[in-house]
RNA sequence: GGCGUCUUGGCCGAGUGGCUAGGCAGAGGUCUGCAAAACCUUUUACAGCGGUUCGAAUCCGCUAGACGCCU
């Protein structure tokens, strides 16, 4: 229903739109490199970093600066406030319809990813489910606490028998996530997979960052000290009472809060941030290199490289007309 | 110099004759509305040499190193 703009009519006319993805670990430099493209191509960056979108935490996410984003115009970071929830699904639909709008007047969109799967849902569309009510999930979140996950386990073999056959059983999220479909809509949670294709109304072009493990580490290390310098500290602590948010689930934050409340050192927190900085990165490259349309490129290619490689890239698309 | 205690994989740490300790770090991976989340898998050992024994990380001896006490 959210992509029920895509019908034979404008077929010809959008395919000749474009989005350039940019995936990579984080601090690989995806940031400046859209910034590049964007001037380049004389249009605007969508922002797929499910951090980003708070407007609170400017600093331990390391959005864009403030001149970044006057310089080019962005869309989906700092649009929300962490009291609010979000989900993959509403910025699907958000990010659909402004790259619609986008595509109205620039032939290409460039998309920023860090979340491989808000990058993906963009790219390749997620199934559409029923809206659920947020107790259901509130209740299951309750059970799991009080009863463990075994009852939940069970609730889902009865009510979904193929997704407790397929899904990993010990990750609660995922079972949560199936039940409150199940739940909600009286109807397993698998029967609402795999519907039709999506169909996207633009080609894309998929560039990927990467550098060897060890450097990539190196500038996570120091892009933490510099975070520490522009004062990630104050910025968690003024958000202490806010710590309970999913928004403040993030690298960063979480650690901090741990050294607000005096369990770990603020040299201990640094650590943490900075190992789990590195984990987040190693788990980004798992999810980006699965895709093998993506071109990837050393984080020192020079930008003109890079863009040699989109200008061919467009015009190989545009003969096949 | 003498006496004693100790030496387990990158780190911590259990194990006293036969049965994978475990944790952390690292590495690899999963992913359809919490995704910077959540979850899964996983390599490298018993300081060295020799002996006892069917069998030694575990018992004995020597060597090396660490720590403690004594002269």
């Amino acid at each position: 229903m959210m992509l029920n703009f895509v019908t034979n009519v404008d077929f010809h006319y959008t395919m000749d739109k474009f989005i350039i993805s940019i995936v990579g670990p984080t601090g690989i430099g995806k940031t400046n490199l859209s910034l590049k493209l964007a001037s380049h191509f004389q249009t605007e960056i969508i922002s797929a970093d499910s951090r980003q979108f708070y407007k609170e935490i400017p600093i331990g996410t390391a959005a864009p600066s403030a001149e970044e984003l006057q310089s080019i115009p962005h869309h989906f970071i700092h649009h929300k406030s962490i009291t609010e929830s979000y989900s993959v699904g509403q910025y699907e639909k958000e990010a659909l319809e402004r790259i619609k709008m986008l595509h109205k007047t620039h032939r290409i969109v460039i998309l920023i990813g860090g979340s491989g799967l808000y990058v993906n849902s963009i790219l390749k569309g997620l199934d559409t489910f029923p809206k659920v009510a947020a107790n259901i999930r509130e209740e299951l979140n309750l059970e799991l606490k009080i009863h463990g996950i075994e009852i939940l386990q069970k609730e889902l073999k009865i009510a979904d028998p193929e997704t407790y056959a397929q899904i990993d059983l010990n990750n609660s999220q995922r079972i949560i996530r199936a039940l409150e479909i199940c739940r909600g809509s009286r109807q397993p949670y698998s029967q609402y997979l795999n519907k039709e294709k999506k169909s996207r109304v633009f080609n894309v072009i998929s560039i990927g960052l990467e550098a060897e493990r060890s450097v990539i580490y190196q500038r996570i290390h120091q892009r933490v000290d510099k975070m520490i310098e522009r004062g990630l500290i104050e910025e968690a602590k003024s958000l202490y009472n806010y710590r309970d948010l999913n928004a403040l689930n993030t690298v960063g934050y979480k650690e901090l809060f741990k050294s607000v409340e005096g369990t770990w050192s603020i040299d201990k927190a640094i650590e943490e941030i900075k190992k789990n900085s590195r984990r987040y990165a190693k788990r980004q490259l798992t999810w980006f290199k699965k895709d093998s349309n993506t071109k990837w490129y050393d984080y020192q290619t020079p930008q003109k490289t890079v863009i040699n490689y989109i200008e061919s890239k467009l015009a190989s698309f545009s003969t096949k007309d």
